[in-house]
RNA sequence: GCCGAAGUGGCGGAACUGGCAGACGCACAGGACUUAAAAUCCUGCGGAGGUUAAACUCCGUACCGGUUCGAUUCCGGUCUUCGGCACCA
């Protein structure tokens, strides 16, 4: 068949009959199916494409054809890094080289042919859609979810330009190579944090893969605890989190993050300038490397000392950058007995380590012991367990006012805020007078200016642009300055799936009665990478979006699939260094989009993914030839046979199993298996149509054969369904439905097995009970000859499966 | 380093809740068809031993150990590879 001639074919004519628009008033069930929306990075469609958006439309057909009203769109999330780099590179304005890269994505996507209505396309890029991101901002501005602060940025005082971690290459900038430093901005930011608690226990509502729930859940970073108040000595209180406050006793030390604000109030002149280069120094290390537990730990002590509220003892106060000050207060108590990383530091430093949990019983007694054992030389909670410690301690320190039970959560706040010209502008005007001001509802969208310097140069692209940034205060009349910073693309991202629904209002982000109606995703299908920022942004997205009343439900993407990751042939990551990227485009052109496609279903498990493979391909084509000839010559036979016999009751039995196993293995994204079970199939009807044979029966099995293959193959189903002389289109057809009475044998197979053995396999009739097998086994000498003259100790059947007799 | 996964023939991969390891396909080998090749069709194909050929025996799911009548599957440990680590998206 020429795959390529009668794809084109069809997709004119699905595109002509709008086979895949979809109908918002169907009476038929919803099925929302989506896939993360790329990214128009380089011109083409990239393997990794074909591999999530071909086979997501495999799904989408397969559950059309089950009768669902799939919604299925497409868009592009077009703000970012990439294209303003490549524009700082080569003096392509973003704007043109994005929309230029989503023409060509566009064209590619639909010669795939999918099922994507493009009625619904997005372009986050476009001012229609980031009026209604700003929208979204200004809301949760309302709410009080947006504030601001300061925070580091990677700062290149070479290149005068915040760097993306990305762009940090070994502490260095990927350009000039300059040390970068931090360096502090006001910023704004989301408070994610006020739904963590949310966050977390909804997992339990959604069917996502577990280990993508479970990297949401430390992410999130729950940990039981309390706050207790120290005091600096001769200064101000200031509080630490701990989860372990039964070793309160134990604490010897007192670390601070350098980066902690108090540090400079408290430190002494002795110290002061060990404590500044050490504070530089930290500067530098990555959260990644502060945070590695065999690294060499680093401090130094302050000169001051903070008193203990329990015992009133003074302990000294030292600053080390194993200490983050985005996580809990900033400060930790020093309790090397009891802990790891503490333990190590005190070594180091010399510091007094002393136990005050002992082991319950005569277990390992080391030092550090961070088991739960009992308290001991702690005053009057000595001999409580680690629990009732913890409970005793907190209480007794809540009644004296210097301490309380407090949960933390590892989670921060989003920072959004980016000093870079390729993104959604945020809506704010600065007043001398008024502070922060929002944009007024009836003045968005505040647009992106076009002709803007955006090579680096010390201060964000959009604060060069007069005309942008000098605006009257809403509030008070007097002249503003905009905000020159831009949104985060996370922020884009965070609520495209509701757009989708009404991708065109322009009076409102969406209708929600149409949202609520539409929500959730049913199926969101997209690479694991995603596995915790997006996909936590866009839940906390929508849960604050329902406090608000903007929508009704709990969560956006009720089912989540991660596709693997496709492989240069060398089982290396596609590179363009590597030299060993495949691209779709010569194969499309050889073999055509469903042989391509069908290949990737194929070829890999779904969510594990692979290295590409030239000889794979082949075996495709080879396939759909296959099926081609069977199909012509079921049609041009002249066979005269009408009869139906063991023959045909056989191909009835391999047809049912081939549904039943497709029908399941399309529904769990388990696209090679299903392949196989079609590759089964058409063997069997090999065999049948080698000589003479029921041409009736066939022609039936073979229309059967042709629907399940539409999902996989879709043009060269449209192609032979018409063919078999059915109406347009098989697409509008139901899936097969498994016919269970062909499934029922009447005998089945067992093994018998001695001590685990296998010797030998016998037949039954099919539901034969225990007692019945093992009657069997031992009446039949043929069988019983395994284990004659031993002494049977116990006798096992797994019915319709197998016999164990366990000899002794 | 931390969090989360994965490891099965020469290769891609299969095995639903612990029950015949290797489905399906590739590669390879042999055969049929052909003047020949391609295409197509048929047969074989984890390893070692064994046999004229069979039968049969042992080993085998990264490695070490455990639970179990029985482990690719569950538990503990080790190694390797991959994804994420908050400004790539």
């Amino acid at each position: 068949m020429d795959y390529t001639t009668i794809e084109k074919k069809w997709q004119k004519k699905w595109a002509d009959t709008r086979l895949y628009s979809f109908d918002k008033n169907s009476a038929k069930e919803k099925k929302y199916i989506m896939e993360m929306f790329s990214y128009p990075s380089g011109a083409n469609l990239h393997v990794g494409h074909w591999y999530n958006y071909g086979l997501s439309d495999t799904f989408a057909r397969y559950s059309r054809m089950k009768g669902f009203n799939v919604f299925h769109p497409m868009g592009f999330d077009a703000f970012g890094l990439p294209a303003e780099n490549y524009a700082i590179k080569t003096g392509i304005h973003p704007q043109d080289s994005t929309l230029k890269n989503i023409e060509t994505m566009e064209k590619q996507l639909k010669a795939m042919g999918a099922t994507f209505d493009w009625d619904y396309e997005i372009k986050t890029c476009l001012p229609e859609y980031y009026r209604w991101t700003q929208w979204l901002f200004l809301k949760m501005y309302d709410k009080g979810l947006a504030y601001r602060k300061e925070a580091p940025v990677n700062w290149c005082s070479h290149c005068n330009t915040v760097l993306a971690n990305e762009q940090v290459v070994d502490g260095e900038c990927e350009r000039c190579h300059t040390v970068v430093q931090r360096k502090y901005l006001t910023q704004w930011f989301l408070k994610i944090t006020e739904y963590a608690e949310e966050l977390l226990t909804d997992l339990d509502k959604i069917d996502w893969p577990n280990k993508t729930k479970m990297m949401q859940r430390n992410w999130i970073g729950k940990s039981v605890g309390g706050e207790v108040t120290f005091k600096v000595d001769g200064g101000e209180d200031f509080n630490v989190f701990t989860t372990r406050a039964d070793t309160l006793y134990g604490c010897t030390y007192m670390v601070f993050a350098p980066e902690h604000p108090m540090v400079k109030s408290f430190v002494t002149d002795e110290y002061r300038s060990a404590v500044e280069a050490y504070i530089n120094e930290a500067a530098k290390a990555t959260e990644i490397d502060r945070l590695s537990t065999t690294r060499e730990k680093t401090g130094v002590f302050t000169g001051a000392y903070a008193v203990n509220p329990v015992n009133g003892r003074k302990v000294p106060i030292w600053i080390a950058d194993y200490v983050l000050y985005t996580y809990g207060t900033g400060a930790v108590m020093g309790v090397p007995a009891h802990d790891e990383r503490d333990y190590d530091f005190a070594k180091k430093f010399d510091l007094p380590i002393e136990r005050v949990i002992k082991a319950k019983g005569d277990e390992d007694d080391s030092l550090p012991f961070v088991e739960y054992g009992v308290l001991i030389d702690s005053g009057e909670f000595s001999g409580l367990s680690v629990e009732d410690g913890k409970k005793g301690i907190l209480t007794k320190l809540k009644s004296a006012g210097v301490g309380d039970f407090k949960v933390n959560y590892r989670l921060r706040d989003w920072l959004i805020s980016r000093q870079r010209y390729w993104g959604t502008p945020i809506p704010i005007i600065h007043c001398a007078d008024c502070g922060t001001v929002p944009v007024p509802e009836k003045d968005l969208p505040v647009l992106l200016p076009y002709d803007v310097e955006f090579t680096p140069d010390g201060t964000s692209p959009l604060a060069k642009s007069e005309s942008f940034m000098n605006v009257p205060c809403p509030k008070c009349g007097k002249m503003g300055k905009r905000e020159a910073d831009t949104m985060d693309t996370f922020l884009c991202s965070s609520w495209y799936f509701l757009r989708y629904i009404d991708a065109h209002n322009d009076k409102a982000p969406f209708d929600k009665e149409l949202v609520d109606k539409m929500m959730p995703v049913d199926c969101y299908v997209g690479g694991a990478e995603h596995a915790v920022m997006h996909l936590l942004y866009a839940r906390f997205f929508v849960k604050a979006l329902r406090d608000m009343g903007i929508l009704d439900f709990d969560e956006p993407f009720m089912r989540l699939v991660h596709q693997g990751t496709i492989l240069g042939p060398d089982g290396e990551r596609m590179s363009k260094s590597r030299g060993n990227v495949i691209s779709p485009d010569t194969y499309i052109e050889k073999y055509g989009s469903d042989v391509f496609r069908m290949y990737l279903a194929f070829g890999f498990s779904y969510i594990d993914g692979g290295p590409w493979n030239d000889d794979g391909i082949k075996a495709v084509h080879k396939f759909l030839d296959r099926v081609e000839r069977l199909v012509e010559k079921v049609i041009a036979s002249d066979s005269p046979v009408s009869t139906v016999g063991p023959a045909e009751k056989e191909i009835e039995y391999a047809l049912n199993y081939a549904i039943d196993k497709i029908d399941h293995d399309l529904a769990n994204f388990q696209f090679n298996t299903g392949v196989a079970r079609l590759m089964e199939l058409v063997n069997a009807m090999y065999k049948y149509t080698d000589g003479d044979f029921n041409k009736g029966f066939i022609l039936d099995v073979t229309k059967t054969l042709v629907l399940l293959l539409a999902p996989f193959a879709p043009h060269t189903a449209e192609e032979l369904w018409e063919r078999l002389g059915k109406p347009y289109s098989i697409f509008n057809q139901s899936f097969p439905v498994c016919d269970a009475s062909a499934l029922i044998k009447d005998s089945v197979e067992l093994v018998l097995q001695v001590n685990g053995k296998i010797k030998t396999k016998f037949s039954v009739a099919a539901g034969s009970d225990s007692a019945a097998v093992e009657a069997l086994v031992r009446g039949d000498a043929e069988l019983s000859k395994f284990f004659e003259g031993m002494t049977v100790r116990k006798f096992i059947v797994v019915p319709d499966k197998l016999v164990n007799v366990v000899v002794g």
